[in-house]
Parts: structure tokens; sequence; C-alpha cells
DNA sequence: CCTGGCACTCAGTGCTCCTGAGTGCCAAGT
DNA sequence: ACTTGGCACTCAGGAGCACTGAGTGCCAGG
């Protein structure tokens, strides 16, 4: 259907457009590529690539500009991820080894991908229900309050106040204390709700109410910071692309959180680096952007992840071979703390 | 130098620019304020009120637009605060409370000043510095590492891991964590390194190493977290205002977190509310547009500053007192939980 | 199947002209 | 001394128009 010149075509075509921001006409092409082909070999190629839906023209004395479809194709068959320079991991290494917490990590991270990609960066927080309990705390922290904190093995601490109303004693707390360790040290986070079941069994008659509403504010800030949390990095690089008018809408979708999670959340496959291209964004604010997104994880363990947005017109080579780099390092950085 | 009527024309031309964004001319004037004069001699204000640096034209044939010094004037003694209506009191009522813990109460108010506005909101967390000690807490969380919690009368939680390097004792721990308390529970955080001093001699000599890595942590934290955190949001309206080509500059400068201190920070005064507009501002990004700051805390006592970034042509008066009243929530909410 | 040639299309540019909002100034009125 | 109507002047922005040139589609010949 399309020989190998159709797509030599085409890969120039993508190319070309996405260094000059210009259709690219088949003189254009002839000169700056050497196809070994006229110009008006090339005009049948395109005639054809425009047929089947490839490529486009934005009105008919232009050159050509490639569609959804056509990046698609460029990116799943034409492309290859470009690894980074030397210069640049030496970079990535720098910039986030310093790093002394998860907070510092992450936004570490996302200001680094943006640098590195000149176009938004997005970074999801390790997921809570993929990690373990490393430990829990309780600590009185005035009259009728108790303070709970929750320490991941991925570095993440939660903490949530707990109103007992009434005043527990040191001794009460030091049982729970160490009954919650025992049962929950090293589980994963999602069968908490199983193993703190039967608990309350095990507790002193006495101490039963406040157990329990230690134990219902533990199941909820497992529920409540399962909404993960997103951050996103270098808006003002999206001025620099010409988004018409739709540079609001892409703001606004920015600020949502919600809009994020679909952004990163709904790549299904294994692959290392997945890209999801102009109209197959699933929010309306989205559709002349494209998103780059992988997974980050410690081992075989995916905690999250984390992504690139820009235009559609994009460097999807060099973009995807960052995104690749970066997560790597931040999972390294994680397993290493 | 400027009588009561040539002031009345600046209000009006002001009022007019902000709601239109076009140059006002003489014509217009008469016709949507009834200033009891003709079209001639408001023409003749105008020359002298240009004359004197509080307006501009953009062209020789068009109306004019206030300058900086003309919105100064505004701000300073043409206008007072707009109180919010019962309606947007109650969105913020409604809004704020549900905020479970520090991080939410400022990601709620920061979205919240945004939509009230329609502009960027600026937010800085309540200042480490200012707050004092509710609790410190010591977890071991592994084999040679403790965790630090630092837990202040705002909410704030602060944790950083401690490398002890040698395996301590829950008994050790335990006087540790005791002696930091009674040392240092409701001390003002400013005052923590004097009190840390001389807490290692009372200390158990077998002791000593740990304490001085636990204590070197602790006032690490103290400095490192000294450095406030700020966020923003609604970025999304800038791009409904025409920046000519600096949003970029705009956008760069709000990612920035020194220059969004300077942006807060700067403001010497103690009025409720600061305008600091145009060329006013320290950052060159920043030339074209205004930030109105508050401050905000519990009381008496500032915890931090939060405000508005927007064009210098905006609606003054109402954001001022969307400022102003959301940064008494925020102190009331502050207080209460 | 490739190629050179040729007629055709049309966005963008530069030009002029025109309109209308708005000004500054002046001389007359209060 | 201030206000006012009148009037000439300015100039940004829009409309109309011709021109240019990049780019195309198609066809006949290699």
């Amino acid at each position: 259907m399309l020989d190998d010149r159709k797509l030599a075509v085409l890969r120039a075509i993508v190319e070309d457009y996405v260094s000059t921001n210009e259709p690219v006409g088949s003189k254009a092409l002839t000169d700056r590529h050497n196809l070994g082909v006229s110009p008006a070999t090339i005009r049948n190629d395109m005639a054809v690539l425009e047929e089947q839906g490839y490529i486009a023209q934005p009105h008919t004395s232009a050159g050509r500009v490639p569609t959804d479809k056509g990046y698609r194709l460029f990116v799943d068959r034409l492309s290859t991820i470009k690894p980074l320079s030397v210069a640049e991991r030496r970079a990535i290494e720098t910039f986030l080894t310093g790093a002394f917490d998860l907070d510092d990590v992450v936004s570490r991270t996302v200001r680094l991908l943006a640098q590195l990609t000149r176009q938004v960066a997005v970074v999801q927080y390790p997921s809570l229900s993929r990690s373990s309990v490393r430990h829990v705390e309780l600590v009185p922290v005035a009259e009728g309050r108790l303070l709970l904190v929750l320490i991941t093995d991925t570095g993440r601490v939660e903490q949530r106040v707990i109103e007992t109303h009434a005043r527990v004693s040191e001794e009460s707390i030091g049982h729970l204390r160490a009954l919650l360790n025992t049962c929950l040290d090293g589980l994963g986070l999602g069968d908490v709700p199983a193993a703190v079941a039967d608990l309350p069994d095990k507790v002193a008659p006495a101490d039963r109410p406040v157990a329990a509403a230690v134990l219902s504010v533990l199941l909820e800030t497992l529920v409540e910071k399962h909404e993960e949390k997103i951050v996103f990095a270098g808006a003002a690089n999206l001025a620099a692309v010409d988004f018409s008018q739709s540079l609001r809408d892409v703001l606004v979708a920015l600020e949502e959180q919600v809009v994020l999670m679909r952004l990163l959340g709904e790549t299904g496959d294994s692959s290392t680096v997945t890209v999801r291209i102009g109209t197959e964004n699933p929010d309306e604010g989205l559709r002349s952007t494209s998103v780059v997104v992988a997974d980050y994880g410690v081992g075989d363990l995916t905690l999250a992840r984390l992504g690139v947005l820009g235009p559609t017109r994009m460097d999807y080579p060099s973009t995807m071979g960052a995104v690749r780099a970066v997560a790597r390092y931040v999972g390294q950085i994680l397993a290493g703390s």
C-alpha cells in the first residue's frame, strides 16, 4: 500500500515540518533530503499520502502538513527513540541527585523534564496504593487529638489528625502503635484494609473506641490520597508555540487535576513510552496537543507515570528519549533513597 | 493642582478603560458619566492630566489610557476597597471549610482566589519561622535510620530522615524524644536554634553522637524550609488578557519561586492590602502586571502573604476586596484547626 | 514508473483610499 | 477665569485591488 519511498517522504515531511513549522512542499523536500527522485514524483507520492489521510494541505496552494494519523505512523514505524546526549544525561544526574525528600524529587523532576524538552512536563506522585507500609506512628498532639503518620517505602509521608474526643493514655497509644506496626509493617497498601478488618478484636476493650477512630482515619487516608497528586511545570513553553486561541484551553486543562490524571492514566499498554497524539486525547481542550508518557518505578514495580505535553508538531524521537531517560533516573533515585 | 473635577475625570477614565479595554475619549466620558460639563471641557482637563503623566495616548488620534502613575493615584485616593457580595462570602466559606490539612487549605485557597478574581492567585505557605513547635517526633524507620517529624501549631508537618550510622535503642530514642519535647514545646521556631545549643549536655554520653545528628538535621530543616513554598493557580486567566508578546515572560516569572517571593515579599508597610503597579514591580517580566497583596495570619500574628497578579488594567477595588476577604478567612481557618 | 513542462490556485504582501473617532485650538459666551 | 461650540487636523484600522511566488495537479513523453 505504501512503499518504502512513500514512507520516506512521510518521514521527511514530519521532520521538516517539525523543525520549520511551515507546510512543506515537494521542491523543498527534494532539496533538503536526497530522495533521488524529482519533485513531480514526490508530488504523486504526496497525493497518495494525502488520499490516505496521512498528510493534509492547510489550503490549496500550500505545502503539506502531517495529520494526527501521519504522526501516528511516524511514531509507530518511522522513527526510533533518540537517546540523550552524554551532557544531557549528566545534567539529569546532577540535577536529581541533590534531592532530599520526595517532594523535592518530584519538583526537581518536573522542572528538569520541562527544561529538557522545552515543553510542559507532568509528573505524578508515586502512587500510595502500589507502595507498602514502612512505619505507622501515633503522636498525641493535644488533649483529645492524635496525629497519625504513615510512612511508605517510597518515602511518602502522610499525616492526619484524629479526633478521639477523650483523653488517651500514653500506654494505650503505645499498645496501639505496636499493634499497628506489627500487623501492617511491610504490607502493600492495597492489602491494608483487609489486614485492618480484624484488628479491633486484638485491642483491649477499653481502647476499642480509640482504635476504631484511628483505623477509620487510616482507611480514609488510603482512599482519599489514592486520588493521586500530579504536578506540572513549564507552562511558559506553551507560549512559545502558536496555539491559535486554544492556549487558554490547554492551560485550563492543565490546572484540572482530573484531566491530568486521565492524561497520564489511560495509557493501557506496557511499552516503555507511550504517545497520544492530538485527537487521540480524551480531553476537549487538548485536541491540538500530544502527550508522551512513561511509567516509572523501582525495579519491576510501577509506581506512577510522568510525561510531557506539547503541540502535536513536536520532536517525538527526542521527547520520547528524554521522557524515558528521566523516568529511569527517577526510578533509580527512589530506589536509592 | 488637580481640582475635584479632574480627579473625577481620572477616576472615570480608569473605570471605563478597565471595563472596556479601549482608550476612552472625551465624548464617551460625558456620555457615560454625568459630569455636567461638555466634552471640550473634559478635553482641557485631560490635557492637564496627560501633562502631569496620569494618562497617555496610545497614538495621536486615540482616546486616553491611564498610566501606572494614574492607576497609583486611583488606588491611593480615588477608590475604596469593594466588599464582596454575600454570595461570594458564602462561596469562600463553603469552599474553605472542607479542608482537612494544610496542603489542602493552601491549594483550595489559591484556586478560590484565582476563580474569584479571574486572575492569577499566589499563596505563600505559612512561614515556618513565625510559627511554633507543637510536637517533635522521632521514629526509627530502619536499621541506622530515624525519621524526624516536626509539627507546628499552624498544622505544618516537616519530616526528614536522619542517618545515625548505628543502631539506636528504643530507650535512647524515648529519652531524646522526651527531652526534645520538654525543651522545645511551644517555642517559636526562630528561638529553636538558641534552645538547642545546650541540649547535648543534658544527654547521656552514650547517646551524644545520635543526639548531635538529630539536632543538626533539625536545624537544617529550619533553615532549608525557611525558603518558603509558594504556589499559584489560574494561569489560564492570563490567556484571556492580551499581553502582547510578554505572556511568556509572565509565565516564566510565575514559575520562578524566587520571583514569586519577591513579588509577595517586598511590600514593607502594614496596611491591610498593598498594591504594586506595573513598573513598580521589581521583576523584568512583570512590568505590565499589577500585584495585589495582603498578609494573613492568626490574630495579630502574620504568618505569610497571599495575593493576585493581573494586568495593570484590572479592577482594583474588587480585586482588593477579594484578596482582603480571602486573607481573613484563611486566617480564621488556620486559627480554628 | 519517472520526469519535465505547463496552466492553475490562492495566501500573503504591499499599495492606496477612505472613514471615523478623537484631538487641539480658538473665539465667543457666561 | 472658566466653559463651550465649532472647526481643522491626525491617524489607526479596514476595504479594495493587483501582484507575486510557492505550490499543486495533470499530461505527454522518456
